[in-house]
DNA sequence: ATTAGTAATCGAACAGTGTTCAATAATATT
DNA sequence: AATATTATTGAACACTGTTCGATTACTAAT
Protein backbone atom coordinates (compact mmCIF):
# COMPACT_ATOMS: atom_id res chain seq x y z
CA UNK A 1 0.00 0.00 0.00
CA UNK A 2 3.04 2.28 -0.30
CA UNK A 3 1.12 3.64 -3.48
CA UNK A 4 -1.82 4.82 -1.79
CA UNK A 5 -0.08 6.04 1.41
CA UNK A 6 1.84 8.16 -1.22
CA UNK A 7 -1.20 9.44 -2.63
CA UNK A 8 -2.66 10.30 0.41
CA UNK A 9 0.61 11.79 1.70
CA UNK A 10 0.36 14.12 -1.49
CA UNK A 11 -3.03 14.42 -1.11
CA UNK A 12 -2.17 15.79 2.40
CA UNK A 13 0.44 17.70 1.41
CA UNK A 14 -1.73 19.74 -0.91
CA UNK A 15 -4.18 20.55 1.93
CA UNK A 16 -1.61 21.89 3.85
CA UNK A 17 -0.19 23.80 1.09
CA UNK A 18 -3.10 25.21 0.29
CA UNK A 19 -3.75 25.95 4.22
CA UNK A 20 -0.24 27.49 4.48
CA UNK A 21 -1.15 30.03 1.71
CA UNK A 22 -4.04 30.64 2.94
CA UNK A 23 -2.28 31.71 6.27
CA UNK A 24 -0.37 33.75 5.16
CA UNK A 25 -2.52 35.63 3.18
CA UNK A 26 -4.62 36.30 5.75
CA UNK A 27 -1.24 37.36 8.26
CA UNK A 28 0.12 39.55 5.53
CA UNK A 29 -3.07 41.07 3.23
CA UNK A 30 -5.85 40.97 6.09
CA UNK A 31 -8.38 38.59 7.08
CA UNK A 32 -10.79 39.96 4.65
CA UNK A 33 -8.41 39.79 1.35
CA UNK A 34 -8.35 36.26 1.33
CA UNK A 35 -9.83 34.74 -1.70
CA UNK A 36 -9.91 31.49 -3.45
CA UNK A 37 -8.41 32.72 -7.04
CA UNK A 38 -5.62 34.40 -4.75
CA UNK A 39 -4.96 30.93 -2.81
CA UNK A 40 -4.64 29.43 -6.70
CA UNK A 41 -2.65 32.07 -8.29
CA UNK A 42 -0.10 31.56 -5.42
CA UNK A 43 0.04 27.96 -5.73
CA UNK A 44 -0.01 28.12 -9.81
CA UNK A 45 -3.23 26.13 -9.52
CA UNK A 46 -6.36 26.92 -11.08
CA UNK A 47 -9.51 27.95 -8.79
CA UNK A 48 -10.91 25.01 -9.58
CA UNK A 49 -8.64 22.55 -7.80
CA UNK A 50 -9.38 24.06 -4.10
CA UNK A 51 -12.93 22.32 -4.35
CA UNK A 52 -11.24 19.22 -4.78
CA UNK A 53 -9.55 19.48 -1.57
CA UNK A 54 -11.94 21.67 0.27
CA UNK A 55 -15.54 21.60 0.35
CA UNK A 56 -15.60 25.45 0.14
CA UNK A 57 -13.92 28.80 1.28
CA UNK A 58 -15.03 28.48 5.16
CA UNK A 59 -13.66 25.17 5.41
CA UNK A 60 -10.38 26.56 5.03
CA UNK A 61 -11.03 29.57 6.78
CA UNK A 62 -11.87 27.78 9.71
CA UNK A 63 -9.20 25.18 9.49
CA UNK A 64 -6.40 28.08 9.41
CA UNK A 65 -8.42 29.54 12.21
CA UNK A 66 -8.56 26.24 14.26
CA UNK A 67 -4.66 26.12 13.88
CA UNK A 68 -4.77 29.55 15.21
CA UNK A 69 -6.60 28.86 18.35
CA UNK A 70 -4.60 25.65 19.29
CA UNK A 71 -1.54 27.77 18.95
CA UNK A 72 -3.36 30.25 21.25
CA UNK A 73 -4.10 27.71 23.97
CA UNK A 74 -0.76 26.17 24.11
CA UNK A 75 1.10 30.04 25.10
CA UNK A 76 -1.48 30.59 27.71
CA UNK A 77 0.30 28.99 30.43
CA UNK A 78 3.63 30.72 30.05
CA UNK A 79 5.30 31.72 33.69
CA UNK A 80 2.18 30.19 35.13
CA UNK A 81 3.91 27.64 37.54
CA UNK A 82 6.36 30.38 38.75
CA UNK A 83 3.40 32.19 40.55
CA UNK A 84 2.85 31.25 43.67
CA UNK A 85 -0.95 32.36 44.93
CA UNK A 86 -3.87 31.93 43.25
CA UNK A 87 -3.91 35.44 42.80
CA UNK A 88 -1.19 35.36 40.94
CA UNK A 89 -1.61 32.45 38.93
CA UNK A 90 -5.10 34.46 37.99
CA UNK A 91 -3.59 37.77 36.82
CA UNK A 92 -1.07 35.74 34.68
CA UNK A 93 -3.25 33.81 32.86
CA UNK A 94 -5.00 36.80 32.85
CA UNK A 95 -2.19 38.79 31.29
CA UNK A 96 -1.07 35.48 29.09
CA UNK A 97 -4.67 35.31 27.82
CA UNK A 98 -4.90 39.53 26.82
CA UNK A 99 -1.20 40.03 25.31
CA UNK A 100 -1.30 36.58 23.76
CA UNK A 101 -4.70 38.03 21.91
CA UNK A 102 -3.36 41.15 21.37
CA UNK A 103 -0.61 39.92 18.99
CA UNK A 104 -3.02 38.97 16.18
CA UNK A 105 -6.04 40.80 17.00
CA UNK A 106 -7.89 40.15 13.41
CA UNK A 107 -6.97 36.00 13.85
CA UNK A 108 -8.34 36.29 18.03
CA UNK A 109 -11.55 37.86 16.48
CA UNK A 110 -11.87 36.09 13.95
CA UNK A 111 -12.01 33.19 15.80
CA UNK A 112 -14.01 34.55 18.48
CA UNK A 113 -16.78 35.85 16.47
CA UNK A 114 -17.16 33.52 13.92
CA UNK A 115 -20.34 31.47 14.10
CA UNK A 116 -19.40 29.27 11.38
CA UNK A 117 -20.40 25.28 12.95
CA UNK A 118 -16.40 24.60 12.87
CA UNK A 119 -15.22 27.50 14.71
CA UNK A 120 -18.33 27.18 17.24
CA UNK A 121 -17.15 24.14 18.35
CA UNK A 122 -14.09 25.41 18.84
CA UNK A 123 -14.56 28.51 20.92
CA UNK A 124 -18.51 28.54 21.98
CA UNK A 125 -17.52 26.91 24.77
CA UNK A 126 -19.17 29.40 27.28
CA UNK A 127 -22.99 28.16 28.72
CA UNK A 128 -23.28 24.63 28.23
CA UNK A 129 -20.95 21.93 30.24
CA UNK A 130 -18.18 24.40 30.06
CA UNK A 131 -16.11 23.26 32.93
CA UNK A 132 -15.48 19.93 31.73
CA UNK A 133 -15.34 20.46 27.99
CA UNK A 134 -12.71 23.37 27.51
CA UNK A 135 -9.37 23.08 28.78
CA UNK A 136 -9.20 27.38 28.58
CA UNK A 137 -11.96 27.63 30.55
CA UNK A 138 -11.70 24.59 32.44
CA UNK A 139 -8.31 26.32 33.92
CA UNK A 140 -9.99 29.78 34.59
CA UNK A 141 -12.72 27.65 36.25
CA UNK A 142 -10.37 25.75 38.86
CA UNK A 143 -8.64 29.36 39.63
CA UNK A 144 -11.37 30.90 40.41
CA UNK A 145 -12.33 28.21 42.58
CA UNK A 146 -9.24 28.53 44.23
CA UNK A 147 -9.67 31.96 45.52
CA UNK A 148 -13.14 32.02 46.07
CA UNK A 149 -12.82 29.49 48.88
CA UNK A 150 -15.33 26.70 50.27
CA UNK A 151 -18.88 27.15 49.77
CA UNK A 152 -19.55 28.19 46.53
CA UNK A 153 -21.80 25.74 43.98
CA UNK A 154 -20.32 25.08 40.83
CA UNK A 155 -22.56 26.91 38.91
CA UNK A 156 -21.72 29.78 41.39
CA UNK A 157 -18.25 29.19 40.15
CA UNK A 158 -18.79 28.83 36.97
CA UNK A 159 -21.47 32.00 36.41
CA UNK A 160 -17.90 33.86 37.79
CA UNK A 161 -15.55 32.65 35.22
CA UNK A 162 -18.17 33.15 32.42
CA UNK A 163 -18.44 36.84 33.36
CA UNK A 164 -14.48 36.79 33.57
CA UNK A 165 -14.09 35.02 29.77
CA UNK A 166 -16.61 37.56 28.47
CA UNK A 167 -15.29 40.72 30.23
CA UNK A 168 -11.90 39.61 28.65
CA UNK A 169 -13.01 39.13 25.82
CA UNK A 170 -14.63 42.69 25.58
CA UNK A 171 -11.03 44.36 27.01
CA UNK A 172 -9.66 42.81 24.22
CA UNK A 173 -11.88 44.21 21.76
CA UNK A 174 -11.65 47.69 22.71
CA UNK A 175 -7.71 47.41 22.74
CA UNK A 176 -7.53 46.09 19.27
CA UNK A 177 -9.59 48.45 18.20
CA UNK A 178 -7.51 51.41 19.25
CA UNK A 179 -4.58 52.06 17.38
CA UNK A 180 -3.42 54.90 19.15
CA UNK A 181 -2.61 54.12 22.50
CA UNK A 182 0.54 53.73 23.53
CA UNK A 183 2.29 50.67 25.42
CA UNK A 184 2.33 52.51 28.93
CA UNK A 185 -1.25 53.11 28.76
CA UNK A 186 -1.88 49.69 27.42
CA UNK A 187 -0.03 48.25 30.30
CA UNK A 188 -1.59 50.47 32.87
CA UNK A 189 -5.20 48.82 31.63
CA UNK A 190 -4.46 45.47 31.34
CA UNK A 191 -2.63 46.07 35.56
CA UNK A 192 -6.12 47.39 36.57
CA UNK A 193 -8.39 45.08 34.06
CA UNK A 194 -6.41 42.46 35.72
CA UNK A 195 -6.83 43.13 39.33
CA UNK A 196 -10.38 43.37 38.59
CA UNK A 197 -10.52 39.56 37.23
CA UNK A 198 -9.15 38.65 40.73
CA UNK A 199 -11.74 41.09 42.45
CA UNK A 200 -14.22 38.92 40.38
CA UNK A 201 -13.20 35.98 41.22
CA UNK A 202 -13.67 36.58 45.16
CA UNK A 203 -17.02 35.80 45.13
CA UNK A 204 -17.46 36.40 49.35
CA UNK A 205 -16.25 39.96 49.68
CA UNK A 206 -17.06 43.07 48.59
CA UNK A 207 -20.54 42.11 47.60
CA UNK A 208 -21.91 45.91 47.67
CA UNK A 209 -25.92 45.53 47.32
CA UNK A 210 -27.44 48.60 46.33
CA UNK A 211 -26.58 50.02 49.60
CA UNK A 212 -26.30 54.24 49.51
CA UNK B 1 -35.86 79.73 -4.61
CA UNK B 2 -38.45 77.55 -3.84
CA UNK B 3 -37.00 75.21 -7.24
CA UNK B 4 -34.03 74.50 -5.68
CA UNK B 5 -35.47 73.93 -2.29
CA UNK B 6 -37.59 71.26 -4.14
CA UNK B 7 -34.81 70.47 -5.93
CA UNK B 8 -33.17 69.87 -2.31
CA UNK B 9 -35.83 68.35 -0.68
CA UNK B 10 -35.99 65.20 -3.33
CA UNK B 11 -32.49 65.15 -3.33
CA UNK B 12 -32.57 64.22 0.25
CA UNK B 13 -35.88 62.23 -0.19
CA UNK B 14 -33.70 60.09 -2.52
CA UNK B 15 -31.17 59.45 -0.17
CA UNK B 16 -33.79 58.94 2.78
CA UNK B 17 -35.76 56.16 0.28
CA UNK B 18 -32.16 54.40 -0.23
CA UNK B 19 -31.02 54.58 3.42
CA UNK B 20 -34.08 53.21 4.65
CA UNK B 21 -34.44 50.31 2.05
CA UNK B 22 -30.66 49.75 3.06
CA UNK B 23 -31.94 49.37 7.04
CA UNK B 24 -34.55 47.13 5.51
CA UNK B 25 -32.43 45.12 4.19
CA UNK B 26 -30.38 44.76 6.92
CA UNK B 27 -32.88 44.04 9.61
CA UNK B 28 -34.67 41.29 7.53
CA UNK B 29 -32.07 39.44 5.61
CA UNK B 30 -29.16 40.27 7.66
CA UNK B 31 -26.23 42.47 7.70
CA UNK B 32 -23.68 41.03 4.66
CA UNK B 33 -27.01 40.46 2.81
CA UNK B 34 -26.77 44.22 1.83
CA UNK B 35 -25.85 44.96 -2.07
CA UNK B 36 -26.15 48.16 -3.93
CA UNK B 37 -28.32 46.02 -6.42
CA UNK B 38 -30.30 44.91 -3.90
CA UNK B 39 -30.92 48.75 -2.82
CA UNK B 40 -31.65 49.53 -6.55
CA UNK B 41 -34.42 46.96 -7.31
CA UNK B 42 -36.62 47.63 -4.22
CA UNK B 43 -36.49 51.08 -5.55
CA UNK B 44 -36.61 49.96 -9.21
CA UNK B 45 -33.69 52.10 -10.17
CA UNK B 46 -30.07 51.51 -11.68
CA UNK B 47 -27.78 50.36 -9.60
CA UNK B 48 -25.66 53.40 -11.02
CA UNK B 49 -28.04 56.35 -9.69
CA UNK B 50 -26.82 55.19 -6.12
CA UNK B 51 -23.24 56.89 -6.76
CA UNK B 52 -24.84 59.68 -7.08
CA UNK B 53 -26.01 59.67 -3.78
CA UNK B 54 -23.52 58.60 -2.02
CA UNK B 55 -19.80 58.10 -2.58
CA UNK B 56 -20.08 54.29 -1.72
CA UNK B 57 -21.79 51.73 0.07
CA UNK B 58 -19.91 51.95 2.93
CA UNK B 59 -21.34 55.71 3.29
CA UNK B 60 -24.81 53.99 2.86
CA UNK B 61 -24.01 51.70 5.40
CA UNK B 62 -21.77 53.97 7.91
CA UNK B 63 -24.95 56.10 7.75
CA UNK B 64 -27.81 53.35 8.52
CA UNK B 65 -25.11 52.53 11.31
CA UNK B 66 -25.10 56.28 12.76
CA UNK B 67 -28.68 56.20 13.29
CA UNK B 68 -29.00 52.91 14.95
CA UNK B 69 -26.50 54.28 17.55
CA UNK B 70 -28.66 57.20 17.89
CA UNK B 71 -31.54 55.45 18.50
CA UNK B 72 -29.52 53.20 21.25
CA UNK B 73 -28.22 55.66 23.20
CA UNK B 74 -31.56 57.72 23.27
CA UNK B 75 -32.98 54.25 24.96
CA UNK B 76 -29.94 53.95 28.00
CA UNK B 77 -32.14 55.92 30.65
CA UNK B 78 -35.20 54.80 30.82
CA UNK B 79 -36.34 54.11 34.41
CA UNK B 80 -32.96 55.83 35.80
CA UNK B 81 -34.86 58.44 37.28
CA UNK B 82 -36.76 55.91 39.24
CA UNK B 83 -33.88 53.90 40.73
CA UNK B 84 -32.78 55.35 44.62
CA UNK B 85 -29.20 54.70 45.04
CA UNK B 86 -26.41 55.58 42.52
CA UNK B 87 -25.57 51.74 42.92
CA UNK B 88 -29.30 50.85 41.57
CA UNK B 89 -28.95 53.63 39.03
CA UNK B 90 -25.62 52.20 37.35
CA UNK B 91 -26.96 48.82 37.59
CA UNK B 92 -30.21 49.87 35.85
CA UNK B 93 -27.62 51.85 33.21
CA UNK B 94 -26.14 48.67 32.28
CA UNK B 95 -28.72 46.33 32.11
CA UNK B 96 -30.40 48.64 29.93
CA UNK B 97 -27.76 49.09 27.61
CA UNK B 98 -27.03 45.00 27.26
CA UNK B 99 -30.81 44.44 26.60
CA UNK B 100 -30.82 46.94 23.91
CA UNK B 101 -27.96 45.31 22.52
CA UNK B 102 -29.47 42.36 22.72
CA UNK B 103 -32.56 43.21 20.63
CA UNK B 104 -30.15 43.21 17.43
CA UNK B 105 -27.14 42.35 18.14
CA UNK B 106 -25.96 42.50 14.14
CA UNK B 107 -26.30 45.73 14.35
CA UNK B 108 -25.01 46.69 17.88
CA UNK B 109 -22.23 44.73 17.01
CA UNK B 110 -21.93 46.26 13.59
CA UNK B 111 -21.48 49.78 15.14
CA UNK B 112 -19.08 48.37 17.73
CA UNK B 113 -16.76 46.69 15.73
CA UNK B 114 -16.45 48.78 12.56
CA UNK B 115 -13.32 50.54 12.15
CA UNK B 116 -14.41 52.68 9.12
CA UNK B 117 -13.71 56.54 9.70
CA UNK B 118 -17.23 57.38 9.68
CA UNK B 119 -18.07 54.79 12.30
CA UNK B 120 -15.54 55.21 14.55
CA UNK B 121 -15.90 58.67 14.88
CA UNK B 122 -19.29 58.02 16.56
CA UNK B 123 -17.95 55.05 18.72
CA UNK B 124 -14.37 54.98 19.37
CA UNK B 125 -14.82 57.78 22.39
CA UNK B 126 -12.48 55.41 24.63
CA UNK B 127 -8.97 56.35 24.84
CA UNK B 128 -9.12 59.82 24.64
CA UNK B 129 -11.00 62.30 26.18
CA UNK B 130 -13.21 60.14 26.82
CA UNK B 131 -15.15 61.50 29.77
CA UNK B 132 -16.34 65.12 28.13
CA UNK B 133 -17.31 63.61 24.65
CA UNK B 134 -19.59 61.01 24.78
CA UNK B 135 -22.79 60.84 26.33
CA UNK B 136 -22.96 57.35 27.04
CA UNK B 137 -19.30 57.31 28.71
CA UNK B 138 -20.13 60.60 30.30
CA UNK B 139 -22.86 59.22 32.01
CA UNK B 140 -21.60 56.08 33.50
CA UNK B 141 -18.40 58.27 34.07
CA UNK B 142 -20.40 59.90 36.37
CA UNK B 143 -21.90 57.23 38.23
CA UNK B 144 -18.78 55.85 38.99
CA UNK B 145 -17.87 58.72 40.68
CA UNK B 146 -20.81 58.71 42.12
CA UNK B 147 -20.52 55.16 43.56
CA UNK B 148 -16.43 55.19 44.09
CA UNK B 149 -16.59 58.58 46.45
CA UNK B 150 -13.96 61.19 46.98
CA UNK B 151 -10.53 60.34 47.05
CA UNK B 152 -10.24 59.44 43.45
CA UNK B 153 -8.31 61.08 40.55
CA UNK B 154 -10.24 61.64 37.22
CA UNK B 155 -8.05 58.97 35.51
CA UNK B 156 -8.66 56.21 38.17
CA UNK B 157 -12.29 56.80 37.64
CA UNK B 158 -12.16 56.87 33.95
CA UNK B 159 -9.74 53.57 33.98
CA UNK B 160 -12.48 51.74 35.89
CA UNK B 161 -15.16 53.37 33.51
CA UNK B 162 -13.17 51.76 30.26
CA UNK B 163 -13.12 48.09 31.78
CA UNK B 164 -16.52 48.75 32.81
CA UNK B 165 -17.46 49.63 29.36
CA UNK B 166 -15.03 46.70 27.62
CA UNK B 167 -16.40 44.33 30.02
CA UNK B 168 -20.16 45.20 28.96
CA UNK B 169 -19.39 44.95 25.44
CA UNK B 170 -17.88 41.45 25.74
CA UNK B 171 -20.69 40.18 27.80
CA UNK B 172 -23.08 41.38 24.77
CA UNK B 173 -21.00 39.53 21.93
CA UNK B 174 -20.59 36.04 24.59
CA UNK B 175 -24.49 36.28 24.78
CA UNK B 176 -25.48 37.37 21.21
CA UNK B 177 -23.47 34.13 20.18
CA UNK B 178 -25.02 31.68 21.98
CA UNK B 179 -28.31 31.50 20.66
CA UNK B 180 -29.26 28.48 22.54
CA UNK B 181 -29.95 30.01 25.91
CA UNK B 182 -33.43 30.58 27.86
CA UNK B 183 -34.40 33.67 29.16
CA UNK B 184 -33.70 31.90 32.71
CA UNK B 185 -30.67 31.65 31.98
CA UNK B 186 -29.70 34.58 30.33
CA UNK B 187 -31.45 37.07 32.97
CA UNK B 188 -29.24 35.35 35.98
CA UNK B 189 -25.89 36.24 34.01
CA UNK B 190 -27.35 39.57 33.40
CA UNK B 191 -28.38 40.25 37.09
CA UNK B 192 -25.27 38.52 38.19
CA UNK B 193 -23.01 41.03 35.70
CA UNK B 194 -24.63 43.88 36.99
CA UNK B 195 -23.21 43.72 40.48
CA UNK B 196 -20.37 42.95 38.85
CA UNK B 197 -20.30 46.22 37.73
CA UNK B 198 -21.03 48.03 40.81
CA UNK B 199 -17.93 46.11 42.04
CA UNK B 200 -15.80 47.46 39.44
CA UNK B 201 -16.87 51.25 40.34
CA UNK B 202 -16.52 50.50 44.00
CA UNK B 203 -13.01 51.31 44.48
CA UNK B 204 -11.77 51.60 47.51
CA UNK B 205 -12.92 48.37 49.13
CA UNK B 206 -12.35 44.84 48.34
CA UNK B 207 -8.54 45.38 46.02
CA UNK B 208 -7.19 41.72 47.19
CA UNK B 209 -3.91 42.19 46.36
CA UNK B 210 -1.73 39.26 45.78
CA UNK B 211 -3.19 38.18 49.57
CA UNK B 212 -2.95 34.81 51.09
C1' DA C 1 -40.95 79.18 -27.61
C1' DT C 2 -36.32 77.82 -28.59
C1' DT C 3 -31.87 77.28 -27.11
C1' DA C 4 -28.28 76.39 -23.76
C1' DG C 5 -26.96 74.34 -19.61
C1' DT C 6 -27.42 71.48 -15.57
C1' DA C 7 -28.87 67.62 -12.96
C1' DA C 8 -30.83 62.96 -12.87
C1' DT C 9 -30.84 58.47 -14.72
C1' DC C 10 -29.49 54.47 -17.20
C1' DG C 11 -26.97 50.65 -19.88
C1' DA C 12 -23.04 48.67 -20.43
C1' DA C 13 -18.89 47.44 -19.06
C1' DC C 14 -14.71 46.25 -15.87
C1' DA C 15 -12.72 43.68 -12.50
C1' DG C 16 -13.53 41.05 -8.88
C1' DT C 17 -15.93 37.27 -5.99
C1' DG C 18 -17.51 31.88 -4.78
C1' DT C 19 -18.83 27.91 -7.01
C1' DT C 20 -20.06 24.14 -10.44
C1' DC C 21 -19.31 21.00 -14.18
C1' DA C 22 -18.07 18.75 -18.25
C1' DA C 23 -13.89 17.72 -20.54
C1' DT C 24 -9.00 16.59 -20.41
C1' DA C 25 -4.60 14.99 -18.63
C1' DA C 26 -2.10 11.99 -15.46
C1' DT C 27 -1.76 8.13 -12.93
C1' DA C 28 -2.90 3.41 -11.17
C1' DT C 29 -5.12 -1.18 -11.92
C1' DT C 30 -6.20 -4.96 -14.41
C1' DA D 1 -2.44 -2.20 -23.89
C1' DA D 2 -7.02 -1.25 -22.22
C1' DT D 3 -9.51 0.30 -18.36
C1' DA D 4 -10.75 2.54 -14.34
C1' DT D 5 -9.40 6.40 -10.86
C1' DT D 6 -7.88 10.46 -9.71
C1' DA D 7 -6.08 15.17 -10.48
C1' DT D 8 -6.56 19.22 -12.95
C1' DT D 9 -8.37 22.54 -15.93
C1' DG D 10 -11.19 26.12 -18.76
C1' DA D 11 -15.29 27.91 -19.15
C1' DA D 12 -19.27 29.28 -17.44
C1' DC D 13 -22.97 31.07 -13.92
C1' DA D 14 -24.55 34.25 -10.86
C1' DC D 15 -23.15 37.31 -7.96
C1' DT D 16 -20.50 41.62 -6.08
C1' DG D 17 -18.86 47.11 -6.04
C1' DT D 18 -17.86 50.64 -9.07
C1' DT D 19 -17.08 53.75 -13.23
C1' DC D 20 -18.25 56.14 -17.40
C1' DG D 21 -20.27 57.79 -21.52
C1' DA D 22 -24.63 58.49 -23.39
C1' DT D 23 -29.41 59.74 -22.78
C1' DT D 24 -33.24 61.78 -20.75
C1' DA D 25 -35.57 65.30 -17.85
C1' DC D 26 -35.65 69.57 -16.11
C1' DT D 27 -34.35 74.61 -15.32
C1' DA D 28 -32.56 79.16 -16.99
C1' DA D 29 -31.74 82.45 -20.34
C1' DT D 30 -32.42 84.31 -24.62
Amino acid sequence: MTIEERRDREKQQMKELILQTAAHIILTEGFEKLSIRKIANRIDYSPAIIYHYFRNKDEILSQVLRRGHQDFTASLSDGLSEAATPAARLKTLSRNYIRTALKDPGQFLAVQLNDSPEVLEVTAYMFENAAEKKPTLNLLYRMVRDIAGEGFSDREIELAAQIIAASTLGLIVKLSLEKNIDEYQKNKIIDRFTETVVRMASLEQGKPETRE
